[in-house]
DNA sequence: GTTTAGGATTCG
């Protein structure tokens, strides 16, 4: 290249020039003589459009005038650039620069006489020999708290906030550029070029950036830059002590060792007065509901329709989340098919939009990317809130940076990544093909097909989860090899279920003793009521003061009596519907009656002083048609008296534990009790369910007393699993499960239980 | 020597 950046420093330029080369004055150019050895220099006074000659040849006229003999008539001079140096230089030779010019032919100047300049030109072209050295001018760099709009200046700043270039509605593309200085006044350039290499290569909040001949005006009352002839710009990387390499298309441009200081001053304030985001955000460091900037490679990309347009990226790690895959046909992929397939664990689909679709359709696969200000949306089908994935979205528009650039090879993220995704072992990552491309050839159920098995991981589960959205699924193969106690989110079949009579999973536990116990059926209930019967009511004990009483005797079948105490509120017996009634010497029969009229039943007998509850395998307070008993281990039985204390509250509610509560009882609770044995293509677990009502939405103490309730559980659970139905057609349930551990006799056991996890609303 | 955009996210 025959063009050589000339360092020079104050104003002397024979650093970097060969000494054989003297100087010619101008008076001296004339025809015949020998200027091998000679350089003519000058300032540019005027420069001209770049033409086309009639042969084809590029041409680019300018005027240079020897400064230093600016009095003589002949000290300006037309060069003419022919061919490509007439290319290259139209695009950096500026008004007022100035240049040395070697290796030069001359010739007569056919417009001498019109333009009264020097009889002869210069021929300046590769084909001569020629070389040019610019003069590296005194740049002034104007602080960014001394702007004044209508001027065109020279700019120095750490990158706030940028655009990476995209392609506007207009002819050009178009960079948005926030810098700032040690000012710590801010200033926003729009910077517009038909060509993106001319736009600055920006990759980074607190890159170092150099503007020449950038416009300054204002708009809406404040000062902003725009792009004006002759702009051009250096960028640098902003880290602080990093190698100071100018990232610009410029073949041409000055640098010097005061401007080296310059930037590193920069960096240093921009380091710690910008918001630079900590390290990169990788894919398996991915958050949904969050935006980031993602560095990573382009394997496929596809058209989907006018305003959308698929890439598929890889950066080497994992998703942590489940993410989307974006349907497409095969056919329709542009890339590596073979290679998509192989990194299809690794890669991720990113829809882009609208504005961003030009620019997608021209990415070329194996580039490096960095994406700005990607959306991480999570997302679940409808109804189904539990089965969430996240979508990679590039929405339209350039709001917050919104765009695609790409990075050269040269780039320091894109050569670590670049040795990363070198050093990747891709079979780790195939675990689910590899252990499944075994039992392929043993069967053509596609649970086990890898492909199927993936997609089906995307399909609606019956199960909801109530929490934990942000843990990942886990296979079975891992939690099995794991120690206890731990926390999963699963994602699997459920091959079968104990108990298969469904009423036997209703249990009653003690959350004090934890101890489980079968429901009592009607025969105890009657056994007690009949031992009871046999002490009579006293009559002592009737009509006290915070209850009225009721007796009559029955004859048939056998001869019993009956007393039933109505509790009082505010001295009065209020209506059967708020009003809990005790029953003394009545039957199951009569029992549920009362139920279906009072607001509560407490089966009592008489003592010498007092009423008290009956055996504890027996309710100690039916509401409707719900049965409370007590724990018998926990319970401290108190007399009937101190019920009063609740019927004295202004608005007694009978709420069973309040009951259990002023009575001493520990009242159990319903719960379902089951064991789920869950498959997930890598291995099988049994799980228990404990539940009180979560899990199916009905509540385990209404379920016995329910015929309709049953039957919807029963159709729940057909719905979750039939050992009519192939395991493939089997729906997908997601679970949340905890691993502990129990002692079983000798031997230590894991075992594994289902929490906050509910079967979907619509499957009910 | 025009226009584009002129920072400030969420639909798909």
């Amino acid at each position: 290249m025959p063009i050589h950046m000339l360092k020079i420093i104050n104003g002397a330029p024979e650093t970097a020039l060969p000494s054989h080369l003297q100087r010619v004055d101008s008076k001296y150019l004339q025809l015949g003589c020998d200027h091998a050895n000679k350089y003519f220099k000058g300032t540019v006074t005027l420069s001209y459009p770049l033409i086309k000659l009639g042969n084809g040849t590029d041409s680019f006229k300018i005027i240079l005038q020897d400064m230093d003999n600016s009095c003589s008539r002949t000290s300006s001079i037309n060069i003419l650039f022919l061919g490509k140096m007439a290319k290259d230089c139209a695009k950096v030779v500026h008004q007022g620069d100035t240049m040395l010019i070697s290796g030069f032919n001359l010739a007569t100047s056919p417009s001498a006489s019109e333009d009264g300049r020097h009889c002869c030109h210069l021929e300046v072209s590769e084909e001569a020999g020629s070389t040019i050295y610019p003069v590296a001018p005194k740049y002034m760099y104007t602080p960014l708290n001394r702007l004044k709009g209508g001027t065109t200046v020279n700019l120095y700043g750490a990158v706030k906030f940028f655009k990476s270039p995209y392609i506007s509605k207009g002819t050009d593309y178009c960079s948005v550029v926030t810098i700032v200085d040690q000012s710590n006044v801010k200033l926003t350039c729009t910077l517009f070029n038909g060509n993106l290499d001319a736009l600055p290569k920006i990759y980074k909040i607190g890159d170092i950036v150099r503007f020449h001949r950038i416009k300054i005006r204002e708009y809406n009352g404040q000062i902003q830059g725009v792009t004006s002839i002759g702009f051009a710009s250096l960028t640098f990387d902003g880290t602080p002590g990093a190698a100071i390499i100018p990232r610009t298309s410029s073949k041409l441009y000055t640098f010097t060792d005061e401007e080296q200081k310059t930037i590193e001053e920069l960096r240093v304030w921009g380091a710690s007065n910008l918001s630079i985001s900590g390290p990169a955000v990788k894919l398996s460091g991915v958050q949904p509901k969050l935006y980031f900037d993602l560095t990573c490679q382009l394997i496929g990309k596809a058209e989907m329709d006018g305003s959308s347009f698929l890439l598929k990226v890889w950066d080497g790690t994992e998703c942590s989340y489940q993410s989307w895959k974006v349907p497409v046909e095969s056919s329709d992929l542009e890339g590596d098919k073979v290679l998509i397939h192989k990194l299809r664990n690794l890669t991720v689909d990113i829809l882009v939009y609208d504005n961003h679709v030009q620019l997608a359709k021209s990415l070329k696969i194996g580039s490096f990317l960095r994406i700005y200000s990607l959306r991480a949306k999570q997302a679940s089908p409808e109804n189904q809130a539990d089965v969430s994935y996240i979508e990679f979205r590039l929405h339209g528009g350039t709001c917050y940076g919104r765009g695609i650039g790409v990075l050269p090879e040269s780039n320091p993220d894109v050569k670590e990544l670049k040795s990363f995704l070198d050093s990747l072992d891709l079979a780790e990552h195939q675990n689910v093909e590899t252990v499944s491309s075994m039992e392929l050839h043993s069967t053509s159920d596609s649970f086990s097909n890898p492909v199927i098995y993936l997609e089906r991981c995307q399909q609606l589960s019956v199960t909801v989860l109530t929490d934990h959205q942000d843990l990942n699924v886990t296979a079975f193969n891992t939690i099995l090899n794991n120690h206890a106690p731990q926390q999963y989110r699963i994602r699997a079949k459920l091959r079968t279920f104990k108990p298969q009579k469904l009423y036997q999973s209703i249990k009653l536990y003690c959350s004090k003793c934890n101890s489980l116990q079968e429901v009592p059926d009607g025969d105890d209930f009657d056994f007690i009521l009949q031992d009871s019967a046999a002490t009579l009511p006293n009559p002592e004990l009737h009509n006290k003061l915070w209850y009225d009483s009721a007796v009559w005797n029955t004859e048939h079948p056998e001869q019993r009596t009956i007393a039933v105490h109505f509790v009082k509120h505010n001295e009065m017996v209020q209506e059967p519907g708020k009003c809990l009634i005790m029953v003394e010497g009545g039957t199951q029969k009569e029992i549920l009656k009362f139920t279906r009229r009072f607001k509560g039943v407490i089966p009592v007998r008489s003592t010498q002083e007092d009423l008290e509850l009956l055996d504890l395998s027996a309710p100690f307070l039916l509401q409707g048609k719900i049965r409370h008993y007590g724990c018998k281990q926990c319970s401290k039985p108190k007399t009937i008296k101190s019920l009063h204390f609740l019927a004295e509250e202004e608005h007694p509610s009978w709420e069973p534990s309040e009951v259990a509560q002023i009575l001493g009882i520990k009242p159990l609770q319903y719960v379902f009790v089951m064991e789920f044995t869950l498959v997930d293509g890598t291995g099988e677990l049994d799980a228990y369910l404990f539940d009180y009502e979560k899990f199916f939405h009905i509540p385990a103490s209404e379920v016995l007393s329910s015929d309709l309730l049953q039957k919807k559980m029963e159709a729940t659970m057909n719905s979750l699993s039939s050992p009519k139905r192939k395991i493939d057609d089997l729906p997908w349930l997601e679970c949340f499960i905890r691993s502990y551990t129990v002692r079983d006799g000798t031997e230590q056991r894991v075992c594994y239980q289902i929490f906050d996890t509910t079967v979907a609303e619509d499957v009910v």
